[in-house]
DNA sequence: TTTTTTATGGGACGACTGGCTTGCAAAAAA
DNA sequence: TTTTTTGCAAGCCAGTCGTCCCATAAAAAA
């Protein structure tokens, strides 16, 4: 046999390479032969460890998502109902540039998947995980007593993930403008409502 | 001289072509040649009306926010302050086909404007006069006493045009989840959260 | 040492793309 | 009628894409 290359190591440094192309030049600008030069190595190794672009190309997104549910996860142990849900906002939003990398391949994405079926499931899939997230903070929060009770809060769980989905869509857009200081205030004051009491 | 064509009206026809190319296929699919099919007119007409692809692409997107802009004319003309700000909301939001290809079209153009710093500016001077629509409708409400005074309805209005995206965006991406109800009583809420008093 | 299996590099190929050129039809202008 | 200008169709071209294929290097297994 050859020399002993550690697979799995080598297809996520391909397809880590493959995300930096993608958030860099766009979904249609990262061809194989960019890949294989943005990870400094052959065209041929990129087509030996992955079967197609296709593949390098979920490889890549995949690899996005599990990163970032890992940060969440990080950011947020320890942690339940009012504080659980501000760390979680703050994973969100594109705050540093590693989410803004995310937030612009998750982008790119999207518009795909306005118009492919398969991935516009997963990116369902992914804002029904999100909303989930954020009830379960919600609830918890309720029973702290640390937020007034609410009659839908599923409802206010996914009001609050469309607000973030276009928060992150325009700190890509406008970065000047909604800027982080921005973001982190837009996250005090939405958080803030739900600690007020209901009005008659 | 030839046979006399009206120049402007065969532009417009090919852009329209281009614009629903670019819903159905995404910008990648649109190419000339798909362009003219979808036009039922030859490659050479469509470079004959335009210098370049990158023209014919640019006239599709002017021709799609000039359209959207006269929607919102049309369905705001006599109205001032909350009423007006409700059909703009109306308008933007994807409610019906037209609406929902417009943000198919929109979410393509964000995926570069990710990239391209031009695409980029275009979109935050979008941004910015939606803004700046709801601030002038949120002040008028205000003189009206329709809505409770709020300290800074700038940054209200700000936060009103993500959420409205955040929501066209899920809108695109889960069409069943985040359905017509959903948008509608997603704009009743927040504008019943303008007219309350405000808390302690 | 010889064999075998895998990693790696590079070239070739067919299928596209956008852009260009040529040729022809037709109608206004001479 | 002849000329000229424009609309239009088709084909060609250079470049790039993803994919396939083969030669070579190297290390494990014989």
């Amino acid at each position: 046999m050859p020399r002993q290359v550690d697979h799995h190591e080598r297809r996520a440094m391909i397809a880590a390479a493959a995300a930096g192309c993608i958030a860099e030049q766009g979904l249609h600008g990262t061809t194989m032969r960019v890949i294989a030069q943005c990870a400094g190595v052959s065209k041929g190794i990129v087509e030996h460890y992955f079967a197609n672009k296709d593949e390098v190309i979920e490889a890549a997104l995949e690899q996005v998502n599990v990163r970032y549910l890992a940060r969440e996860r990080k950011l947020t142990a320890g942690l339940t109902g009012l504080a659980a849900l501000r760390a979680r906002l703050r994973c969100v939003l594109p705050l540093d540039a590693d989410s803004r990398q995310a937030w612009k391949i998750r982008l790119c994405f999207w518009s795909v998947a306005a118009i492919d079926p398969a991935t516009r499931r997963e990116q369902q899939a992914r804002l029904a995980l999100t909303r989930e997230r954020y009830l379960q903070d919600l609830q918890a929060a309720q029973r702290n007593g640390e937020i007034r009770v609410m009659a839908e809060p599923g409802q206010v769980a996914t009001d609050l993930g469309l607000l973030m989905a276009g928060a992150a869509c325009g700190a890509l857009l406008d970065p000047e403008y909604y800027s982080r200081d921005y973001l982190e205030s837009l996250i005090d004051r939405t958080l803030d409502h739900l600690t007020r009491e209901p009005q008659p």
